[in-house]
DNA sequence: CGCTTTTGACCCGCGC
DNA sequence: GCGCGGGTCAAAAGCG
C-alpha cells in the first residue's frame, strides 16, 4: 500500500501541475536583503525595466565588489600622516568613499537582478510566442517574432517582478503540446516493491505513452566547480548514490524539495578524467515558482531545447543562421556552449561552462544537433551537426553586457577557485 | 524536532 | 532465464 500511495502521489503532481518543463540552475538566492538604491533613482538606462518592491529582488549573481572598486579606485592618500587630525580625515574620506561605492554596488546588483527578471520574463514569452508560431504554420518567418518580442520588452514587465510567477516554458514537441493533455504518466509512475495489485489496471492510452516515449527534456551543465554541489536556488534531498561503473567519482541522485511535489531530479556526477569538472543532470518539470536566479538558466536550457525542437519544423536552417532571433535569444545569458541534442528519446540541452573565459562573451557558440523525435517526414537519423558562432548579443549592448559580465565574472572566480557555494548542501 | 544524508537492499529494463 | 547495471527506497544516523 505505501507504494501505492506514493504512485499515487507522483501522479498527482505531475497531473497537478500545469505541466511545464525547465530545470534550474546555479546561482544561489542569496537574500540581499540590504535596501536598494532608495531614493537614488538608477542611473542607468532603463529598458523598460520596471523596479518593483525592492525587497523582493533578490539574484543570484553576485558581482564582487572588488572588480567595480577598481574600476572606482578610491582615495589614495600615501602621504604619511602629519597629524592625527588629517589621518583622520583620511579615513573619513576613504570610508565615505567606501560606502558609497558599495552603495553603487548595491544599486547595480538591483538593477541587474531587474534586468535578469525583465529578461526572463521576455525570454519566456518570446520563446513560447516561437512555439505557437512554429506550431500553427510550421515555418515561418522569424521577423514577426522578433518584432513583437521587442514591443514587448518596451512594455512587458507585467512578471518581471520579483520571483516571476510565471511557469516555464514546456517544450515539449508540439505533437505533445497541440493535444494539451493534462495528467503525464511520468515514467516514474512505475513503482516497485511489494506487491498490491488491487489497484487499478495501469490504463494507458495509445496516445499517452506515446507521450511518455517522448518524455521531458533533460539538461545537462557541465561546470568547472569543486564544491561536490552547485546551488542552484533549489533544495535538494539526495537519495541516493552510486558508483559509477568506470569512473571512480560516484553519482548522486537529488530530488527537489521546494514544493510538495516537484519531481523534478537531478544526478551529480564529477567527470572523470576531469575532476574540477561537475556534470548536473536536470530531468523534470517544476512545479513551483523557481527563484529567479534559477529561472535565468531555466528559460535559456529550455529555450534552447525550444529552439531545437521548434526549429526542426523548418529544417535546421532556420537554426543554423546566426541572424535567428531565438538563437540570439538564447545565447546571451549563457556565455557558454549550449549543445541540443534530440537523438535520444528525450532532448538534451548540455550547457558547458567549462571553457567560460572571462572577458566577454563575443566567443560564444551555439552546437545543435539532434532530430525531433518524432518526425515523420525526416529520418530518424543521428541528425545534422550543425555550428552556429553566434554573433550573440546585438540587442541592448548594455543590458546584455551586464548580465554577461556578471554571470561571467561569477563562473570565472567561484567556479575555479571551487568555492561554488552550495546552498543547499548545509 | 524536522530535516537531510547515508547506505545496503531492491526494482527493473536490457542484452546475452 | 540470468546477470548486470543504472536508478530508487527507506531505515537509521546526523545535524542545526
Ligand atoms: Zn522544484
Amino acid at each position: 500500500m505505501e507504494e501505492d500511495s506514493r504512485r499515487g502521489r507522483s501522479l498527482e503532481l505531475s497531473g497537478s501541475a500545469g505541466v511545464v518543463d525547465e530545470m534550474d540552475f546555479f546561482a544561489k538566492a542569496e537574500k540581499e536583503r540590504a535596501r536598494p538604491a532608495s531614493a537614488t533613482d538608477h542611473g542607468v538606462p532603463h529598458l523598460g525595466l520596471k523596479k518593483e518592491d525592492p525587497a523582493a529582488v533578490n539574484i543570484g549573481f553576485q558581482l564582487f565588489p572588488e572588480t567595480l572598486e577598481r574600476d572606482h579606485p578610491t582615495v589614495q592618500q600615501q602621504s604619511p600622516p602629519d597629524e592625527d587630525n588629517d589621518a583622520k580625515r583620511v579615513v573619513e574620506a576613504m570610508q565615505a568613499e567606501l560606502a558609497r561605492t558599495n552603495e553603487e554596488n548595491r544599486r547595480l546588483k538591483n538593477m541587474l537582478s531587474d534586468a535578469t527578471n525583465n529578461y526572463n520574463a521576455l525570454h519566456v514569452h518570446l520563446i513560447r510566442l516561437m512555439q505557437q508560431r512554429n506550431l500553427s504554420d510550421g515555418n515561418t518567418q522569424f521577423h514577426e517574432v522578433t518584432s513583437e518580442a521587442d514591443e514587448r520588452r518596451e512594455e512587458g514587465d507585467e512578471e518581471g517582478g520579483a520571483v516571476v510567477p510565471l511557469q516555464f516554458i514546456d517544450l515539449r514537441p508540439a505533437s505533445v503540446v497541440d493535444e494539451e493533455s493534462h495528467s503525464i504518466t511520468d515514467e516514474g509512475t512505475r513503482r516497485r516493491r511489494s506487491s498490491s495489485p488491487a489497484d487499478q489496471p495501469p490504463s494507458k492510452s495509445s496516445e499517452q505513452e506515446h507521450e511518455a516515449s517522448t518524455r521531458k527534456a533533460r539538461v545537462s551543465v557541465r561546470a568547472r566547480s569543486s564544491a561536490p554541489m552547485i546551488g542552484d536556488g533549489c533544495h535538494w534531498r539526495k537519495y541516493g548514490q552510486k558508483m559509477a561503473k568506470g569512473n571512480p567519482c560516484p553519482r548522486a541522485y537529488y530530488r527537489c524539495t521546494m514544493a510538495a511535489g516537484c519531481p523534478v531530479r537531478k544526478q551529480v556526477q564529477r567527470c572523470a578524467e576531469d575532476r574540477s569538472v561537475l556534470i548536473t543532470n536536470y530531468e523534470g518539470t517544476h512545479n513551483h515558482p523557481l527563484p529567479p536566479a534559477a529561472m535565468a538558466m531555466a528559460s535559456t536550457t529550455s529555450a534552447a531545447a525550444a529552439m531545437l525542437l521548434s526549429g526542426s519544423t523548418s529544417s535546421s536552417e532556420g537554426v543554423t543562421n546566426p541572424s535567428n532571433p531565438l538563437a540570439r535569444a538564447i545565447m546571451p545569458s549563457s556565455s557558454g556552449v549550449v549543445t541540443v541534442s534530440a537523438s535520444a528519446p528525450f532532448p538534451t540541452v548540455t550547457l558547458d561552462l567549462t571553457r567560460t573565459s572571462g572577458p566577454l562573451p563575443a566567443s560564444s557558440s551555439t552546437r545543435v544537433f539532434g532530430q525531433p523525435p518524432h518526425n515523420q517526414s525526416k529520418p530518424q537519423s543521428v541528425a545534422d551537426t550543425v555550428s552556429v558562432a553566434t554573433a550573440a548579443m546585438v540587442a541592448d549592448p548594455n543590458f546584455t553586457a551586464a548580465l554577461a559580465a556578471a554571470i561571467s565574472s561569477m563562473m570565472g572566480r567561484k567556479g575555479d577557485g571551487g568555492t561554488h557555494q552550495t546552498s543547499d548542501s548545509k
